[in-house]
RNA sequence: GGCGAGGUAGCCAAGUGGUAAGGCUGGGCUCUGCAAAAGCCCCAUUCGUCGGUUCGAUUCCGACCCUCGCCUCCA
């Protein structure tokens, strides 16, 4: 397989050993995380997807950063405890997580988990001691990057260049250097009750800092794939590599993997423009979690993706274009058992090019339209009676590897009709028998008010649910508790 | 200013030194009491602009134009 690393600027093979240990950074929990924070996720989760079907058992860790300057003013401002802020909005992420069909994490640490407060004590204590930290007059503690030689190289931004023109504001800070960033923020009035005890004073751990400790106390000194948006690269992981490394003294990441930003029609996205949307929004809006899904999943990870309602709109097209295959297929397998025959061709198409189009950096485009060829094809060749049966349970069971990736199977598919309806059915059938056609539209408009809706084929009445996102919401809810076990 | 991403049909979007995947929209056909749905078929002599290299470039090189992002805590 084929990865693009940020540190190399290039597409390189990657030969993960059986467990690929992932890092993945995570949401601050002061506010509902937005479509663009998730157009990340949804690309790490496609990642971990992929590497699963690859024969590979993915460790992977996502941090909630729950202590920073953004959740203690808004703790403070509600007047309630950070815990007590921050709780709802991790309660909001694993909700829309699941509305997303994203695959869990193997842990979701949390940055005032008393052991990773522990673990970023320790690191300090490590750095300060090698030379790599001090603690300026502020008390706070502060990364001497000039201790770090290859500090700048993820981002190719050169420090020793820039040192001298940034000497001319440095005397605004009591740090070091205007680009040393803080391990350790000392106290201060404005955080209220929000401290930890430290050697150096009270406190609160500086935000690069939090996903050091955690990423090596969870996954090792060593890791195989860090990944995270693309505002991320500098300082964030910058800081990481500087902070790991100073540490361990080995490499700390095998492969970054950054995805590009989510625009929104067309323009950054921004409350104050008002294109500023969560998962919850567009819920409400009727838009289920798997249109939502598909529409951040299938675009590129690297490429900017533009989000707009057209999109989304195209997005449930061809779903509906996906289920429709999927229900003739069933429809053709529901009355026969039939041992699954190996399909490695359709026609002109090898169906493992959808799975050697993902080798070459998640090329998703390319598996989509593998995909979609395979749905035409199959199509033409029922329509033409050429496939048996063996053949459509051999291309379902393809579809199942295919989605185990996508995540993107239809969930009405087996829907039960109500008697209900059933009975609206039999009544328009009659109707139909004695050409009584406004009795037998009557009734459809009976039957469709109730959400489903009826067709007339060669054969017979086929009664399907109405596609009605609205009424889904119901995939929105999780328990919470499953995922906020961190484990030990 | 420094670093980076991107400009491919109405929209979204792959891709290759040898002549443009796929999805959506649109059009046509089949089916049909009507309707709807569905399926099939069709839809870029052309890949931001201008030069260069080459037998040949959308793909390589150069210049320029445009859009967007990062540059101390925003995925």
């Amino acid at each position: 397989m084929y990865f693009y690393n940020t540190l190399t600027r290039k597409v390189e093979y990657f030969s993960p050993q059986k467990v690929v240990r992932i890092y993945t950074c995570g949401p601050t929990v002061y506010n509902h995380a937005h479509i663009g924070n998730f157009r990340t996720y949804v690309f790490e989760d496609l990642l971990h997807r992929y590497l699963e079907t690859r024969n590979h058992q993915v460790l992977r860790v996502m941090n909630l950063t729950d202590v920073d300057d953004k959740t203690i003013q808004g703790a403070l401002r509600a007047g309630i405890s950070l815990s007590d802020y921050t709780a709802p909005y991790k309660k909001s992420f694993f909700n829309d997580m699941k509305a997303l069909r994203l695959r869990s994490a193997t842990h979701y640490p949390a940055a005032t988990d008393p052991e990773n407060i522990a673990a970023m004590i320790a690191i300090i204590d490590h750095l300060l001691s090698r030379g790599h930290a001090y603690q300026a007059e502020d008390h706070s503690i502060y990364f001497r990057i000039s201790s770090f030689k290859s500090y700048g190289s993820l981002a190719r931004v050169n420090f020793e260049a820039q040192r001298s023109s940034a000497r001319i504001r440095s005397d605004e800070y009591t740090k070091e250097e205007i680009a040393d960033f803080a391990l350790w923020k000392a106290w201060n009035q404005a955080d209220g009750a929000v401290y930890w005890e430290s050697p150096w004073g009270k406190g609160r751990p500086g935000w690069h800092l939090e996903c050091s400790a955690m990423a090596m106390r969870l996954l090792g000194d060593q890791i195989d794939i860090h990944c995270g948006g693309i505002d991320n690269i500098f300082p964030h992981h910058e800081a990481e590599i500087a902070q790991c490394e100073c540490v361990s003294g080995k490499k700390f990441v095998r492969l970054w993997m950054h995805a590009a930003h989510l625009m929104v029609e067309g323009t950054k996205m921004a409350k104050s423009a008002g294109n500023f949307y969560t998962v919850g929004d567009l819920l409400e809006q009727g838009w289920s979690g798997r249109e939502i899904r598909y529409a951040l999943l299938s675009v590129h990870y690297r490429t900017p993706l533009n989000f707009t309602m057209e999109g989304l709109e195209a997005a449930r097209q061809s779903l509906h274009r996906l289920d429709e295959w999927i229900r003739r297929l069933h429809d053709i397998t529901r009355d026969h058992s039939s041992s699954p025959g190996c399909l490695e061709t359709l026609g002109p198409i090898s169906l493992n090019d959808f799975f050697s189009a993902l080798d070459h950096d998640l090329n998703i485009s390319a598996a989509l339209a593998v995909l979609f060829e395979v749905i035409r094809h199959s199509h033409r060749l029922l329509n033409e009676d050429a496939l048996s049966i063996a053949e459509v349970v051999a291309l379902l069971a393809w579809w199942r590897k295919v989605n185990s990736i996508l995540a993107l199977e239809p969930d009405l598919l087996d829907e039960e009709i109500p008697e209900e309806i059933k009975k609206l059915a039999l009544l328009r059938e009659k109707a139909r028998a004695s050409k009584n056609w406004n009795q037998s539209d009557l009734l459809r408009q009976a039957i469709e008010k109730q959400g489903w809706s009826v067709q007339d084929t060669k054969s017979e009445q086929k009664i399907i649910r109405k596609i009605a996102p609205s009424s889904r919401s119901n995939d929105h809810e999780v328990n919470i508790e499953k995922f906020n076990r961190t484990h030990s």
